[in-house]
RNA sequence: UCCUCCUUAGCUCAGUUGGUUAGAGCGGUUGACUGUUAAUCAAUAGGUCCUUGGUUCGAGCCCAAGAGGAGGAGCCA
């Protein structure tokens, strides 16, 4: 019996005349009274390999069995196709039915489906071509994140899942605990007694591994991390997930000039990636872009194609916009003169709305927008403080159609600063003792950022809405698969 | 959490001013067809009009509440 050979494989290296086994899920059927065509997909490619039954040579009562979303195992000789459409085809000398498909209830059909609708059926939905394409490029993306920090030189450390801390103050958290919901022990004033808890204190969901890249940047010089992250915000937006996944590198001896090259050159790294490995899947997705957008009207269109959106990024260079600056240029911006901001910019030290950011990247610099130095009272209390007194050294990457890609900033080293600003944010200091800590011994200037890995995938892939980057999403109401 | 919109056949959607028997395309089924490309052609089956309550002689259509979905905002990655 033949091996069974991978339909990727066989494109690649197509062996004419050889007995080929091949084993995948039915796309189409086609065909007349004399002969069937049978396109066939393993998920190794987009492409299809196209069957071709003698309707005299294989029964008909297995060619029945032969429907959309069947599973069957085909062999036969390969050869150069008759047909337009394909090089090579399989003709058909044995067909087995690995797994019927009752085309009467088999939601799958070879026409197009509505996104939401493909949601409902997450468990399906990776058979089409659209959503394999994705998780190809998707994987091609996580495997790119790796191979760019180990050819660097950095050290991948995994951050908990299950953190003690609760001072990250990066959203609200889901909650790990054994206790019994209905009956918790309590203390004698009567909240719940965590210290009867499985780890003896309030644990929940990370958030974030910032903290403990730190250490480990710390010690190591540079780690990344690259984990799971939840959020238990109640958001409902196509750029929001409540189980994520995040890239985090730290580095020792990095000032917020470095962290904004690094930052850039990785997603520009990460891009390239997914045009030299991927093109198969891009072309496609292109494709279904263009097509989406033919319902839109004119000026909701993209101005460029996926790929050349693409292609762009790693052409040009990321405009680097200082706070202040920024500000400037939506306080005299048309939109902001005709009251057309739902948050008009007044006055230096407002926090940036959606429809600012959106401004600055998509009309006015029209590329990916570096902002930093940011006022300290908007941002998180572990960003560096600038001597101004006013800005800390925060920076978040803005991407058209996406916006906030990145956030990072040069971490704040010196003890005394740091740990004045955990009292004047009422951060339990308690808590983040060893965190603290690494300030007191053997302290260092050291930066990082976190890149919404799910963020990345939405604007490689041009879809739009980030339930569809990822296999299973979670969102409020939402985790049946 | 807030705002706006949507929910009619397996899917995508139409359904006029509230009026008698609910419409299309795709998909399914049956048949035709000498190599098809989301094949084509013909016939055919298929409905809790999201749920509950109300208004009305009469509700897919109007009103209220609820459920689910989408987009936007906030939170952020």
């Amino acid at each position: 019996m033949a091996k069974r050979i991978r339909i990727k494989d066989i494109l690649i290296n197509p062996k004419i005349g050889e007995e080929t086994l091949v084993k995948g899920w039915v796309r189409t059927k086609r065909g007349n009274k004399n002969v069937a065509f049978i396109a066939i997909n393993d998920g190794s490619t987009i492409k299809n390999l196209q069957a071709v039954a003698d309707l005299e040579k294989v029964d008909e009562g297995l060619l029945k069995l032969v429907t959309t979303g069947a599973c069957v195992s085909v062999s036969g000789q390969l050869v150069a196709s008759e047909g337009k459409g394909q090089t090579v085809e399989l003709i058909v000398s044995k067909l087995d039915v690995l797994g019927e498909a009752n085309p009467e209830e088999y939601p799958l059909q070879p026409k197009k489906h509505s996104l939401e609708f493909l949601r409902e059926i997450a468990h399906l939905r990776p058979r089409t071509n659209t959503f394999g394409a994705i998780f190809r490029v998707r994987h091609s993306m996580i495997f790119a994140v790796h191979k760019f920090f180990h050819d660097k030189g950095f050290y991948n450390l995994h951050s908990p899942i299950i953190t003690g801390s609760d001072a990250e103050g990066a959203g609200e958290m889901f909650r790990v605990t054994t206790l019994d919901p209905s009956q918790p022990p309590k203390t004698d004033d009567g909240q719940v007694d965590f210290s009867k808890d499985f780890f003896g204190l309030e644990t929940n969901l990370t958030v974030s591994g910032q903290l403990e890249g730190e250490l480990g940047a710390l010690a190591l010089s540079d780690v990344y991390t690259f984990g799971p992250t939840f959020r238990a915000e109640n958001s409902n937006t196509t750029r929001h997930l409540a189980e994520f996944w995040m890239i985090e590198p730290e580095m020792a001896f990095y000032e917020l000039e470095d962290n904004m090259d690094l930052a850039e050159e990785f997603l520009k790294f990460l891009v390239q990636y997914a045009l030299n490995n991927c093109m198969d899947d891009l072309e496609f997705l292109n494709q279904r872009v263009i097509e989406e957008e033919k319902v839109m009207k004119q000026e909701e269109r993209s101005e460029l194609s996926l790929i050349e959106r693409l292609q762009f990024i790693i052409d040009n260079d990321f405009e680097r916009v200082d706070y202040t600056e920024a500000i400037d240029v939506l306080k005299n911006s048309n939109p902001n003169k005709k009251k057309k901001f739902k948050y008009l910019i007044d006055a230096w030290g407002a926090d940036l709305q959606s429809e600012h950011e959106r401004f600055l990247v998509e009309k006015h610099f029209k590329k990916p927008v570096i902002l930093y130095n940011y006022p300290k009272s908007i941002k998180a209390f572990y960003m560096r403080q600038n001597e101004d007194n006013k800005t800390v050294r925060a920076m978040d990457i803005l991407f058209p159609g996406i916006g906030e890609i990145v956030g990072g900033s040069q971490r704040e080293e010196r003890y005394d600063v740091l740990k004045a600003r955990i009292k004047e944010m009422d951060i339990p200091e308690e808590s983040m003792w060893w965190y603290l800590e690494t300030r007191k011994f053997g302290t260092a200037p050291h930066s990082g950022f976190g890149l919404g890995f799910e963020r990345l995938m939405s604007f490689v892939t041009g879809m739009k809405n980030i339930r569809d980057v990822i296999p299973f999403p979670r969102t409020p109401g939402n985790a049946a698969f």
